[in-house]
DNA sequence: CCACTTGATGTCACTTGGTGACATCACGGT
DNA sequence: ACCGTGATGTCACCAAGTGACATCAAGTGG
């Protein structure tokens, strides 16, 4: 047995969506989400950069997931399409079961000015990564940004609408939908 | 002549974008601006929600200006339509003049992370405003929705053109091109 | 079996952003 | 001459975050 129990991490995560919860973020101090994973305060900022990360922290993964998408399109597509494809196979990573979780997870985000904040920093540095995946499809820099910005617009619509549907739509679906509409609107 | 100095705001103001130039925006503290204007830390966040917003705080007008601007788009437009004439309408306030301001502006904003982050967090609030504005128009909420977040794609990388720009166009020259690359994206 | 290193954690002291409560005092009106 | 008001100052405080150094179980080489 090791000297201290294992899991900081896990037990630093768990302890800090419970308080967020409970009494929302700005109410929950490091002092207390340490005290409850039987850590210090010190020990919370080696494993998070920041009262907020435990929140994102998981997003690192997407950026690979999308880059490989990206890549993984069939040579033919149109930028649009390829971004599409992308966005469709992270969104498969949504299971309507773990749509209560994310609920949850984005209720706590929306109640929060700093943690809007930092989400949309994400959704923005989603979108650069797709920009860079583009570019390295051949797309041209213009098309490229464009094209990327675009795709972050339609996943934050498409991701929002599978929170709020009630028909237990899945989002892959919901992505095709509002694309349509996007082509729609821009024609 | 009254007890205090005039325009404390403005002298704030001014005090914190040199600091920020001159050291970086972390480096410079609320002390040494306030110092710096001749007033006290505690005047300072009287004037200011927070350190950032001495660099953003001129961004409510917009906001009208955007739901004016959509409102008065001809009856017949379409929602795209509407959105780039108010954007248009907006960039008409980016002078070229007024570009080397603005690129100090962003230069600063592009040095840090938590201004990053705040600068999102604006242009989110314009996209919220955007659909506002189009709903208000008669336009379906999805819509609307999708349509306000493909302005603010527009609308970002348009500006970031026009600060990277060595030919001097102006601001709505490039954001119909910015809108013709998006027709010929989602075609 | 011992010494040595390593890595995760703890302890402590400190800076900075930000807030609440209360004091000050020129100015403008009555 | 008095009074209320609003912008500022003063003070005390909390919480986020960081740097330096201490601790000590577990592994590692001899």
């Amino acid at each position: 047995m090791g000297r201290w129990e294992p899991d900081a991490r896990g037990r630093l995560r768990q302890a800090a969506m419970e308080l967020y919860a409970e009494r929302g973020f700005e109410q929950a101090t490091v002092a207390e989400i340490a005290g409850r994973a039987g850590l210090t305060e010190r020990t919370f900022f080696r494993h998070f950069a920041d009262k907020r990360e435990v929140l994102f922290s998981g997003s690192g993964g997407l950026r690979e997931a999308l880059m490989n998408a990206v890549a993984a399109a069939p040579a033919g597509a149109t930028p649009l399409d390829a971004v599409v494809a992308a966005l469709e196979a992270v969104g498969d990573g949504f299971p309507l079961e773990q749509r209560a979780a994310s609920r949850r997870r984005q209720g706590i985000i929306a109640a929060n000015a700093e943690l809007r904040e930092r989400e949309l920093v994400k959704l923005a540095s989603l979108g650069a990564t797709l920009a860079e995946a583009l570019r390295r499809r051949g797309v041209a820099e213009a098309t490229a940004s464009l094209t990327a910005e675009v795709g972050i617009a339609l996943f934050r619509v498409t991701f929002e609408r599978w929170l709020d549907e009630r028909n237990d739509r899945e989002f892959g679906q919901l992505l095709l939908d509002s694309r349509d509409q996007l082509k729609a609107a821009t024609a």
